[in-house]
DNA sequence: CATATAAGTCAATATGACTGACTTAACCGT
DNA sequence: ACGGTTAAGTCAGTCATATTGACTTATATG
């Protein structure tokens, strides 16, 4: 018996540790987004206008250029789906105070419930994992998670504090 | 100033956390799945066409009825994306001799060659991300990825022994 | 033999994305 | 005040991924 793959060859295990990971990452996303996108198809909507009403939802009076850099899709995409989020009275625009040619984006209360019904499925499976991990996995998985992030991008994510007491 | 919400309720501090874990899987998906979508645009393929090469390429011989599974699409779906890698021959399929309704999934040379060149994009983006974040860190972020699958599917990632000495 | 299963097919539809070209309004520097 | 740039939106065409539903073919199995 004894594999030739896991007996001798250590590159064989980082081989398989990296397609692991790979595959987390796969089964972990598809599983993420699989009860949203069934709350989202009562209403007409997709996994785009989730995640327009999410990013709105966090960060409010953000303008469609903001979105736009998050999203990394093109005006025109957008532009349906929002266009049908704004038809539909989930999201409110407003012209920008600063600068006028903006629109700034916020969430109707009617959005703020949508955001809350489809986001708190989520939150509940995360809060699950992270309970049955413990905090110090937790760690782990927030900094993998961040080294897998486009370096511009990791900025989003505040360096956490330990807490001070 | 002295924020209501960070300076007295404990429950800001979990809602921000969650919130922050499902950003992190989103730009982390956003930005692990660009690479490859990149070289696979070359060919006319699509992110598609990668899960079929990814897993064929992983599980020699697997059925269609085990894509589909892994995949959680529909037949008719895959049936399009299989038939043109079929055709253009990443792919080849021969009955399964247990059973011969089954067409067992094979990636040609050509096919591993492509595999190769997508999948080393994302190896090297986990090898960083695991080298700067330590050892610790990754069993973390197992653990809590592992948290975040449906558990019907957790058996496919093996508990890692502790390496024997 | 009857039923169930594995795979494939045809047709219609929806969603999410793209490129390219263009408009409108507003900002901003010289 | 003009001219260039930027923010946003629009029109048109295309492509990829996915769906539902109905059906066929071949093979397996009780």
């Amino acid at each position: 018996m004894s594999d030739l793959r896991t007996a001798i060859n250590p590159l064989f295990l980082r081989e398989e540790e990296l397609r692991q990971a790979i595959e987390l990452l796969f089964f972990a996303y598809r599983d993420f987004t699989a009860e949203p996108d069934a709350i989202l198809a009562e209403y007409g909507f997709g996994r785009a206008h989730h995640r327009v009403i999410y990013f709105v939802g966090r960060h409010p009076d953000m303008t469609v250029s903001d979105l736009l850099a998050i999203l990394r899709i093109t005006k025109q995409s957008l532009s349906r789906v929002l266009g049908q989020l704004v038809d539909e009275g989930f999201v409110t625009q407003r012209p920008g105070a600063r600068d006028r040619r903006q629109r700034l984006l916020q969430l109707t209360e009617k959005g703020i419930e949508l955001e809350r019904q489809l986001t708190e499925r989520q939150r509940a499976r995360i809060a699950r994992a992270y309970r049955d991990a413990g905090a110090e996995a937790v760690e782990g998985f927030r900094k993998v998670m961040l080294g897998l992030i486009d370096e511009d991008d990791r900025g989003r994510f505040p360096p956490r504090g330990g807490v001070r007491r």
